[in-house]
DNA sequence: AAAACGCACAACCGCAACTTT
DNA sequence: TAAAGTTGCGGTTGTGCGTTT
């Protein structure tokens, strides 16, 4: 389904990624945030473009990220906000908390062009509007009835319903501080979990700045991936702190601390 | 049973927009 | 103000997998 991977002729490894390499991207960027695309895979430990990083923790990584089987009224969405708007997947993604636009797009292509073919010309010749309210009975070509829902859906509206609500501390706020780290303090009022994970980070950050390697210590998610080499500094808390992030990163942890993030949006 | 075909989707590429120096 | 660097966007491609012939 994806390509498979190869290096091209300067050693930058191209096609799909491999779960180390999740591993090892998901863990420096939950640990130092995405500083600098460009640089970051170099200090990741990734044989990787930072253009392809960026797109791997966008579309795939990122802990809002929703996967899966879009609602009825996602679709409606899309589809109406295509009619207005034409291919800009981005704006729609912002429409539609936890899908990227490269999915959206992706989902366009395969299912939703052909039903928006179909719903162009209604049976009845009449043009399709999207004015058109509420849930209406099409036919498709071979005939069959089909149920598709039209309705004029505010932008917010699913926003306000979703469990992705900006009412709710969402992940996303915790990933402005990983791009962030200046915005750290803002963001302390956000309780539990994610105040710990902040005020670590914040943590962390003043540390380091204060030893000034804070950006250009390199190897890090590297050698947590690798217990073996596990670095001394780290190992009580790397400050003298309980840090979240410096605990073991085994796949159960990372995985943990992933679900946690996805739990607590 | 196997070849052909089409679908689905992750990932790549080129370019435009934006930011920094 | 211009040049250089970085990020983000949208179009396109490659390939695994399921379905059809």
């Amino acid at each position: 389904m994806v390509r498979a991977p190869f290096y091209d002729k300067n050693g930058v490894k191209k096609g799909a990624w491999s779960p180390e390499e999740d591993h090892k991207l998901r863990s420096y960027i939950l640990r130092y945030g995405h500083w600098n695309w460009r640089e970051l895979p170099k200090y990741a430990g990734l044989k990787r473009c930072g253009k392809s990083c960026r797109l791997r923790w966008m579309n795939y990584l990122r802990p809002e990220v929703k996967h899966g089987n879009y609602t009825e009224e996602e679709d409606a969405l899309i589809m109406k906000l295509h009619e207005e708007i034409g291919n800009k997947w981005s704006t729609i993604a912002a429409s539609l908390p936890g899908r990227t636009d490269n999915e959206i797009k992706n989902h366009w292509h395969t299912h939703l062009k052909k039903r928006a073919k179909r719903n162009l010309t209604l049976p009845d010749g009449k043009e399709y509007s999207s004015s058109t309210s509420q849930s209406e009975a099409t036919h498709n070509s071979e005939g069959e009835a089909e149920s598709v829902l039209i309705v004029d859906t505010p932008p917010n509206m699913i926003l306000e319903s979703s469990p992705w609500s900006p009412a709710t501390p969402s992940s996303t706020e915790l990933s402005s501080v990983c791009s962030n780290t200046g915005s750290i303090s803002s963001l302390n009022a956000i309780g539990g979990m994610e105040d710990i994970c902040l005020r670590s980070l914040s943590e962390i950050y003043e540390a380091q700045c204060s030893t000034g390697d804070f950006w250009s210590e390199p190897f890090v998610a590297d050698n947590v991936y690798n217990q073996d080499s596990y670095p001394s500094s780290l190992e009580n808390g790397g400050f003298g702190l309980p840090l979240l992030f410096d605990m073991n990163y085994d796949d159960d942890s990372v995985y943990l601390l992933y679900q946690s993030m996805k739990g607590w949006a």
